[in-house]
RNA sequence: GCGCCUGUAGCUCAGGGGAUAGAGCAUCGGACUUCUAAUCCGAGUGCCGCAGGUUCGAUUCCUGCCAGGCGCGCCA
């Protein structure tokens, strides 16, 4: 258990104790006791903790919330780690503790180094995070870039959070797009000899067709020998496996390495739809309709039926989605997160249908769906088509703004919200971008710590050290954030809000550059020395921590 | 028409049933003989989209409206 968490139980427990003496010695009535909330008040002369709970109780009891209040005081038994009470506004009880707490952070990041905030909430449950699933017919758009870097920081933030986590990118190999690929692949390569081999009408215009189709020609100066058809699948397969080569490398570049890649050809070549078709037949969710064959979704709230087989005899994309995802929970996850994008809002509701038609509980699957992202420049939205060949990519997007601020944007904003991303700030401003300022306060501890060494001062361990003097108003602050990592680190992976970590970062390293002006470090005398030494370990042990997180360098100088 | 998301300071965005609504940028003024000034300290700004409702208390929850973005295929 956190430190904080303890620290609230001993409060509550203590209140709940106040409020049973004074039902008992019939100061206050009161028939149940509710729970006891505990907050850390955001403006500190409002105490370590704030409690509402007198003016929770105040109707039942019939009394003031102010006389409630005092009331629960008189009956408190303060015991030697509250050092002082007070009522204040409409009824708020704030409790002033003394700073053994915050020195027990201390031993506890020491102790715990780069697990200090983990939990075991997750109690080990296998989670399984897919996003990004770009079609690989082309470059990864900005959408895309906030996608990876929100599930891959989401993902460590479950791990952190004690569940077993996978992260897996979901292949579309083999749908209509894929084709439409292959024959463009294959236009630009018979226009390597024949500049006036016509282009399908339909095809992807972009340059990076006719460049694979150049590498292809290297690789397969034949492929004219083959039949046509042939030629057509080898230029699926051996593109779109280009395409995931390329994007798995642009991925790694961004700091997003995928746990496992999961292709829709395999599902295909596996007959897996016709299995979970003839699974969900014999359970009869499916039925016959103009020459279509159907999934009565609408039997789990769907607000239409939806086609599994078209009259064609072909499959639909929702009739792979579902045997993937049923593929996912034969693999043994029970619980599957999502992240699409907001034009895919609408599935929502037939694969959740498709869960639980699988016998399997309608909140195992879980969808996140992401906001678009407007790129800005000259103040005016960038238009962008895939049809014409013109958009910017993610790989364009961290050339331009580098991996670190472009991942550290994303993420600072709350997944939902729709996001204005204004290039020509993001490119002018890029030395005060924010990333920078928090990476900032992590080189200067190492420097510090550099340069104590080569005065031949090691950083010692807390139980050498007087902790007590950390008494400087900049160092409780510092200590009260580093309290209250696991926490955010805890809420934000229940809440799903990466964003929560950018904000600590940035209040962390806001708190640590403001202490460094104030207080000295290398220079002040051997046990004051000594105990900002262990501070400022345990500051730089938690922005490494929290960066990691976030996937963002923490540099040792700058 | 129905569904999802958004509406908070000049701009980009946090917050969220409670105590004077926050940060960065931008603007203005200070601080480097001292561990990195990519820093710090100080200054101003708000019908929290509008209107009702619930509540001791609403910017937060509920309903309706207005505005913007995106969906609503036998496309993926």
């Amino acid at each position: 258990m956190s430190i904080v968490l303890q620290q609230k139980e001993q409060l509550s427990s203590a209140i709940y104790r106040a409020l049973e003496a004074a039902r008992e010695n019939g100061e206050m009535e009161l028939n149940e006791i509710p729970e006891i909330g505990l907050e850390v008040p955001r403006d500190t002369s409002h105490g370590d903790f704030a409690s509402n709970i007198a003016l929770i109780t105040a109707k039942a009891a019939r009394k003031a919330p102010r006389d409630v209040a005092q009331i629960i005081l008189s009956n408190l038994d303060q015991g030697n780690f509250i050092r002082k009470v007070e009522i204040a506004g409409p009824g708020f009880i704030n409790f002033f503790l003394s700073n053994d707490w915050l020195y027990d952070t201390l031993r506890a990041i020491e102790a715990q180094g780069g697990k200090y905030g983990d939990s075991d909430y997750g109690k080990g449950e296998k989670v399984l995070w897919e996003f990004v699933s770009a079609n690989p017919v082309g470059p990864m758009n900005v959408v895309n870039a906030r996608a990876a870097a929100v599930g891959d920081t989401l993902a460590r933030m479950f791990k952190a959070a004690g569940y077993d986590v996978k992260t897996e990118f979901y292949v579309n190999d083999a749908g209509n797009q894929a084709d439409i690929f292959a024959r463009s692949l294959e236009a630009r390569y018979q226009q390597i000899n024949d500049a006036n081999y016509p282009f399908p009408e339909d095809g992807y215009p972009g340059d990076y067709v006719g460049e694979i189709a150049q590498i292809l020609y290297k690789e397969q100066p034949d492929l004219l020998q083959m039949p046509k058809e042939e030629r057509l699948e080898f230029c699926k397969k051996w593109g779109t496996d280009k395409m995931v080569d390329m994007q798995r490398a642009d991925l790694k570049e961004y700091g997003v390495e995928f746990d496992l890649w999961f292709r829709e050809r395999d599902l295909h070549s596996a007959n897996d739809l016709e299995r979970v078709i003839e699974f969900l037949e014999e359970r009869g969710f499916l039925f016959e309709d103009e020459d279509a064959l159907w999934f009565r979704s609408t039997e789990f709230g769907d607000d239409k039926d939806r086609v599994i087989i078209k009259s064609d005899g072909t499959y639909t994309y929702v009739t792979a989605d579902i045997a993937y995802h049923h593929d996912k929970l034969k693999r043994g996850f029970t619980k599957l997160i999502n992240i699409w994008g907001p034009d895919h809002h609408g599935y929502i509701a037939r694969m959740k249908a498709a869960i639980q038609a699988m016998g399997y509980p309608e909140d195992t699957l879980e969808v996140m769906i992401l906001q678009y992202v407007a790129l800005l420049r000259n103040g005016k939205q960038v238009k962008m088509s895939k049809r014409a060949g013109e958009f910017i990519t993610m790989q364009d997007l961290v050339e331009e703004v580098g991996k670190d601020a472009a991942r550290f944007f994303f993420l600072n904003r709350s997944p939902e919200s729709h996001l204005d991303f204004d290039l020509d700030l993001a490119v002018e401003q890029s030395s005060e971008n924010p990333v920078f300022y928090v990476q900032y306060a992590h080189a200067r501890i190492s420097s510090i710590i550099r340069q104590g060494v080569e005065m031949g001062i090691q950083v010692p361990a807390s139980k050498d050290v007087d902790l007590n003097l950390l008494q400087h108003e900049s160092e409780i602050a510092l200590l009260k954030q580093l309290s209250g990592l696991p926490e955010e680190l805890l809420m934000g992976a229940i809440n799903r809000e990466p964003h929560r970590l950018t904000r600590y970062a940035l209040d962390l390293a806001s708190l640590f550059h403001s202490f460094y002006t104030h207080c000295h470090i290398l220079g002040e005398e051997d046990s004051l020395r000594a105990s900002r030494l262990v501070l400022v370990t345990c500051v730089q042990i938690v922005l490494k921590k929290v960066l990691t997180i976030l996937g963002v360098e923490a540099p040792e100088q700058m």
